[in-house]
DNA sequence: TTAACAAATGCACTTCCATTGCACTTACTA
DNA sequence: TAGTAAGTGCAATGGAAGTGCATTTGTTAA
């Protein structure tokens, strides 16, 4: 098990006291988050920061973008060694209409989808959206 | 064959010129179209007419609205007897990462996705990015 | 045919999110 | 410890979406 500290210096990221108070975040969080909701959480912190933050952490496949379709992107973790920026390891999202929030379901990747002949597949995005478990309930 | 005035009156939209005129230039268009396409295919006509066109096309199903991840939300106009609204009858989206066009695929239907016990499927957002046909040739 | 009403259009303005330039501060490195 | 590169904060910008209100246009019924 690393540290915060290991898994940023492994992907080339200087450790701050901002990047690891955003990581631990994220962590805490199990649903995807805007940025808005960063800065909600801290509020002593400049907003560009953040946004750069969130945008580093991209780069270096620490956290992937989501588009749920509410028209603001939301961020989550990878998980451990994920391969989200080539293609592989695509998995689906889904966006309750009833609390708003979106989650990763990890471990449902998306099916193979046909495209017409002289059309070449790169990637997918695929968000299911309805109601969530809690609240379904 | 009905005609363009009978098609808008049959959904209970007044005929008006503006109108025809967006509904056309839909129609010729082969891709999915950006508010700001239209805005500059019809320079004399006032942005807001063109907002709220689209919004009624989109009320009364007419045309159907298209999240392709690029963050502007772009309008295409529905098969005939389309039910886009109601669920069924949901095709996927192509994205080419070339030229930037999003096209429908509307032999494509989106196949059925499963989702974790608890959850609730409404609605699926379903886009593949790549390469299109023309850019690809 | 016209008066009255409802819907459509145009203009101005607002809001929200994303993004950038630049100055300043902090952290690594020789 | 000085020098340099990267990180941070502040201010400003831009684009897309949406709204209030006055004006114009279209429909309908007297
Ligand atoms: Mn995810
Ligand atoms: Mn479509
Ligand atoms: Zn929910
Ligand atoms: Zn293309």
């Amino acid at each position: 098990m690393k540290t915060i500290e290991q898994l940023l210096e492994s992907k080339q990221i200087r450790v701050t006291a901002m990047r690891l108070l955003i990581y631990k975040f994220l962590a805490e969080k199990k649903v995807a988050v805007t940025l808005s909701d960063i800065e909600n959480a801290f509020e002593k912190a400049d907003r560009t920061t953040l946004y750069r933050t969130i945008k580093t952490f991209e780069e270096k496949v620490i956290v992937h973008q989501i588009d749920d379709g509410t028209g603001i992107t939301k961020y989550a973790l990878c998980e451990q060694g994920c391969n989200c920026d080539i293609k592989t390891d695509l998995h689906l999202h889904f966006h309750c209409n009833n609390c708003n929030e979106t989650i990763c379901l990890t471990d449902h990747k998306i099916p193979q989808i046909k495209v017409p002949d002289g059309f070449v597949s790169e990637n997918v995005n695929l968000v299911v959206k309805g109601i969530c478990d809690k609240c379904s309930s």
